[in-house]
DNA sequence: GGCGGAAGCG
DNA sequence: CGCTTCCGCC
């Protein structure tokens, strides 16, 4: 019988859209081959449960850094199924899912808590943090996907498809940016984690799976497009595809920057850099949640109308940190990718270290303690701490190199070694990463101020920072 | 509950 | 490949 609930096909791909998108590994996606066939996984899910607040009651971090508890498993392996479109699915199978992510050093057991589980976020945010792959990234993969033929009214791939070009050259998206004539191969240009000091092993101490951190932005411009709820009427009935207003089939350059999303995901001084929305992640009570109502709807270019950023920042005054003005807001809400490498890269390097503490505590019941292992969750490749056994490659120490970090990491799937730092091409700018900001081209629609001269002059300023940083 | 093997599926 | 399904074992 043919199951008609929600399919990946008929939804914008969760992950690319709210997740750390090309945080994670490469191999947590299939985007090269065929991305329409690309699906869901079982992680990405769990983190999107455990981000949401209306989860909270069914899955929530708990416990050290990265643990998560399965309040209601029934539940969570319900929310699966029907996700995965298998109304059989329940605790039992989803749980050896769970096991089957044990090799894989995504997750580990905790042992002696029931339902408890552990993110090895060394495995999935930190692995070559390709925080500038953006081309080649899932999420602009996804977002042709998205562009070229998911999500429809109708939940018609065909209708979809029609309602908007695909983009200009298909695959690897990187029309979407001016990368320079150039442009290296498919993976030469995959920025990693040397590349970013302040990503190394080293990781000042952050406290709080990114949950706590706040959630995902959920306020009406990157609220989940397709306002996907299960807990909403009709979010995964049979007869109810998602529907998307026309409002919120934007071109992709209207989502969400996935490094400001994979900053929101990332521990605690990744998020603290992002623009107070972002980390804070709106109020707590945020009017408007994703709710039944699509917060997006109206066929505004609602993601260029950002909310204005919660009155009470809940980290450590990042944009002061960062000397975000309110011209600058202004470049970030209407360009997002650009400015959410720029902003965070600054803020990583001035304003780290301050305010790792959200005083936003979310779920008054929940108290993360700041003693947790969580530094060593990040740096500790094999920090699968009760499922070592087999710890054959991994046997790094901390002080390895990053770069034979994310080799190693990734060495773990089959031949998607990076190639080697020497054969990256030389940037073509001043500053390496400058080559590699994206340049989101406006839609023509943009008000002067959000004009590319404007986001042209932000970037030098950008770059700028950059060069005092790496000086 | 938790585990991992094995087979199967798309 | 990433599960799903089933299962026996502890």
């Amino acid at each position: 019988m043919d199951c008609n609930c929600v399919s990946d096909l008929l939804l914008p791909p969760v992950p690319a859209l709210w997740t750390p998108g090309f945080a994670f590994p490469d191999w947590a996606y299939k985007p090269e081959s065929s991305p329409g066939s690309r699906q869901i996984q079982l992680w990405h899910f769990i983190l999107e449960l455990l981000q949401k607040e209306e989860y909270q009651g069914v899955i929530a971090w708990q416990g050290d850094y990265g643990e998560f508890v399965i309040k209601d498993p029934d539940e969570v392996a319900r929310l699966w199924g029907i996700r995965k479109c298998k109304p059989h699915m329940n605790y039992d199978k989803l749980s050896r899912a769970l096991r089957y992510y044990y090799n894989k050093r995504i997750l580990h057991k905790t042992k002696g808590k029931r339902f408890t589980y552990k993110f090895n976020f060394s495995k999935v945010v930190l692995v070559n943090y390709p925080i500038l792959d953006m081309a080649n990234s899932p999420f602009f993969l996804a977002q042709n996907h998205f562009n070229g033929g998911s999500a429809a009214p109708d939940c018609s791939p065909e209708a979809i498809q029609s309602l908007f070009p695909r983009l200009p050259d298909t695959g690897r998206g990187t029309s979407l940016f001016d990368r320079g004539s150039t442009a290296p191969g498919p993976d030469g240009d995959k920025l990693r984690l040397d590349t970013f000091p302040f990503l190394s092993s080293g990781a000042p101490c952050y406290s709080k799976p990114p949950s706590l951190l706040g959630p995902y932005p959920r306020n009406p411009p990157f609220d989940y497009p397709w306002s996907f709820n299960p807990y909403l009427p009709g979010a995964f009935s049979l007869n109810n595809c998602p529907k998307l207003p026309p409002g919120s089939l934007y071109p992709s350059q209207f989502y969400p920057s996935p490094l400001q999303s994979s900053l929101s995901q990332l521990p605690h001084p990744f998020s603290s850099l992002l623009p107070p929305g972002e980390a804070a992640g709106g109020e707590r009570g945020a009017p408007g949640q994703t709710g039944g109502t699509n917060s997006t709807a109206g066929g505004q270019p609602a993601r260029l109308c950002l909310p204005p950023y919660p009155g009470s920042l809940s980290m450590g005054r990042t944009d002061i940190a960062n000397g975000v003005t309110l011209g600058e807001r202004e470049r970030v809400e209407a360009n997002p990718s650009s400015t959410g490498l720029g902003l965070s890269l600054g803020a990583v390097s001035l304003g780290a270290g301050t305010g790792q503490q959200s005083p936003t505590e979310r779920r008054g019941g929940v108290k993360q303690d700041l003693e947790s292992d969580s530094d060593l969750e990040i740096t500790d490749l094999s920090d699968c701490s009760s499922d070592n056994e087999n710890e054959h490659d991994f046997g790094i120490g901390k002080e390895s190199s990053l770069v034979s970090r994310s080799s190693l990491v990734l060495d773990g799937k089959k031949g998607s070694l990076l190639p080697p730092i020497a054969s990256l091409p030389p940037p073509v700018s001043p500053h390496p990463l400058k080559s590699l900001m994206p340049l989101t081209p406006p839609p023509p629609s943009l008000p002067p101020s959000l004009s590319p001269s404007m986001a042209l002059h932000d970037r030098h300023r950008e770059a700028e920072t950059l060069k005092m940083i790496h000086s």
